[in-house]
RNA sequence: GGGGGGAUACCAGAGCGGUCAAAUGGGGCAGACUGUAAAUCUGUUGGCUAAGCCUUCGGAGGUUCGAAUCCUCCUCCCCCCA
C-alpha cells in the first residue's frame, strides 16, 4: 500500500512516501504539537495553536459534536466553509454500534467514511456510562452496555475502547472513564476515580502495544474526574499530569452542578495541569460557561447545546437567547441575527424561521444549528482575538452582560 | 318522496341524568435541554375582582332537586332507498 502523509510537524509541507503503515515507528508519525502563543495578563486565558495530522486548530476552540459521524442537521461544507469549525467530535459507543467497526475499518476510518478531512476527536463512551446509566453495569474490568438500539450486550474495557478508537481513527482519542453523576456520594466518587485512573493506565498500555491504523498519530487525552470534591480533583489532576499525554481533559462537570461549583473545579484543576499542554473541558457549555472557563485556562470545549437546543428552537445570539417558537416573532421580519456570523443570519427573518419551526420543517433545524454553531465559533474566535490583544477581561465582562442571566 | 345518522371548546373527537369547564389527539401558548437513546421532553390551553363565582356542548322551549346527556319543535349537515 502506498501511503502519503501530510506532515505538519515538525516540518510543515513535507510529504513522506511510505510503503507500509504497519512498519511506521512513532518517530516517523506526526505527533500533535501545541504552541502556547499568549497568556492573558489579567486572567489565565490562553491563545494557542494545536497542530494535528489533519490540520491546525486555533485555541481556544469550540468543537461541534458529531456523535454518529455527523453534526446533526449541518452539512460538512457549511461546517467548514460557513461556520469555521476546525475540529469535530465523534463518539466511540455510538459509532461502534452503528455503522460498526467492520464498516469503519473497510472505509479506512471515520475521516474517509464521512469525508471530514479536518481533525476529529472521539469521546470514549465514558459519557454514556453516565447518560445511559440505566443500560449498563460497571466493574473494575469495564462496562457492560445494553445497546439502546436493540438491547444486545456489549463489553467495553479500556483495551477494547482503545482498539475501537484506533479503528475510528480520530486525531485525538479520549481515555475510557466514568463520568460520575451529580450529586455524587464522596465514597462513590473516590472509588470511581480509582477505577478511572486504573483504566487510564490500561488505555496507555494498550496504545503502546498497538499502532495507528491509517498512518498518522493519535493523541490520547486522559480525563480528570473527582466530581465536585476539591481533594479528589486535585489528586486526579496530579495523577493525570504525570502521565505526560499530549493534552488533558476535565470531565464529570456540567452534569447538573451549579456553575460556580464547575468554575471552582476548573480553576483548581487548571492550576495543576501542565501549562504547555492543551486543556479540554468536556461537555461545556453555555456561552457564558465557555467564557468563564476560558478565563480559567481552558483551551477546548464541546457541547451539544448549539445543535440540540438549535433543533429545539433556541437561538444563541450576541443580543441574548431567543426561543424562536414564541409568538412575538410571528411578524418580526428582522434578520435572525444582525451581527451576522453565518449566511443564514441576514438572509432569513425571524418570522420565517419561526414559521419553519411551527411547521416542523427540517430547514428550521438546519438554519438554527448553522446559526448557533456560527455563534459559538465566532465567540471563541473573538475570545482568542481579545486574548492576543490583551483586552479579554473587559470584553468578557461586556459579553456576559449582553448574553443575559439565563446563560 | 321514504328511512336512518349526526351537530360538543381553535380543529378532530369521547362523553349519553349529578363525580363535566367536559377524556384523547392535533393546533395554540410557554418552559427545559451542557463529553447527544433528543427534529426531543414537560407544563398549560372558556372568562373573572381566581381555594370562589360566571358563561359554554347547533337554536328555542320543556321534564327533573339537577341536563352536553331525556322530551318537543326548528335550523343545518351526512348516509341509504326511490
Amino acid at each position: 500500500m502506498l501511503l502519503s502523509i501530510q506532515c505538519r510537524n515538525p516540518e510543515p509541507n513535507q510529504t513522506l512516501q511510505l510503503l507500509n503503515s504497519q512498519t511506521l515507528s512513532i518517530e516517523y508519525l506526526c505527533r500533535m504539537k501545541f504552541s502556547l502563543l499568549h497568556t492573558d495578563s489579567q486572567s489565565r486565558a490562553r491563545a494557542g495553536l494545536l497542530e494535528t495530522a489533519h490540520g491546525s486548530i486555533e485555541t481556544p476552540i469550540f468543537m461541534p459534536v458529531g456523535t454518529a459521524g455527523t453534526v446533526k442537521a449541518v452539512h460538512f461544507s457549511e461546517l467548514s466553509n460557513d461556520i469555521g469549525a476546525q475540529i469535530i467530535l465523534g463518539n466511540t459507543y455510538h459509532l461502534y454500534l452503528r455503522p460498526g467497526m467492520e464498516t469503519l475499518a473497510a472505509a479506512g476510518g471515520l475521516h474517509k467514511f464521512n469525508s471530514w478531512d479536518k481533525p476529529i476527536l472521539t469521546d470514549s463512551g465514558g459519557y454514556q456510562v453516565f447518560s445511559l446509566a440505566a443500560n449498563r453495569k460497571i466493574n473494575e474490568e469495564g462496562v457492560t452496555f445494553r445497546s439502546h438500539i436493540d438491547g444486545s450486550k456489549h463489553i467495553f474495557t479500556p483495551e477494547h475502547v482503545m482498539d475501537i478508537e484506533r479503528t475510528i481513527g480520530a486525531d485525538i482519542i479520549m481515555a475510557f472513564d466514568e463520568c460520575t453523576p451529580w450529586p455524587c456520594e464522596k465514597a462513590y466518587a473516590k472509588n470511581s476515580l480509582g477505577i478511572t485512573h486504573r483504566w487510564l493506565k490500561r488505555c496507555i498500555q494498550r496504545l503502546s502495544e498497538t499502532q495507528p491504523h491509517y498512518g498518522y498519530e493519535q493523541s490520547l487525552f486522559p480525563i480528570v474526574q473527582g466530581s465536585t470534591f476539591a481533594d479528589l480533583r486535585k489528586e486526579s489532576a496530579e495523577f493525570i499530569s504525570e502521565c505526560g499525554c499530549d493534552g488533558n481533559a476535565i470531565g464529570g462537570l456540567s452534569v447538573g452542578e451549579p456553575a460556580e461549583m464547575m468554575y471552582e473545579m476548573t480553576d483548581l484543576v487548571c492550576s495543576i495541569l501542565p501549562a504547555d499542554k492543551p486543556r479540554y473541558l468536556m461537555g461545556v457549555g453555555t456561552p457564558i460557561n465557555i467564557l468563564e472557563n476560558i478565563a480559567l485556562g481552558i483551551d477546548m470545549f464541546d457541547c451539544v447545546m448549539p445543535t440540540r437546543n438549535g433543533r429545539n428552537g433556541m437561538l444563541f445570539t450576541s443580543k441574548g437567547i431567543i426561543n424562536i417558537h414564541n409568538e412575538k416573532w410571528k411578524r418580526d421580519f428582522s434578520p435572525i441575527d444582525e451581527d451576522a456570523h453565518t449566511f443564514v443570519d441576514m438572509r432569513h427573518t425571524k418570522a420565517y424561521l419561526r414559521h419553519l419551526f411551527v411547521s416542523g420543517e427540517i430547514l428550521g433545524s438546519q438554519i438554527a444549528s448553522i446559526h448557533n454553531l456560527g455563534f459559538y465559533l465566532w465567540l471563541v474566535k473573538e475570545a482568542r482575538k481579545h486574548i492576543l490583544d490583551e483586552t479579554f477581561t473587559s470584553w468578557k465582562k461586556e459579553m456576559t452582560g449582553v448574553l443575559g442571566e439565563r446563560l
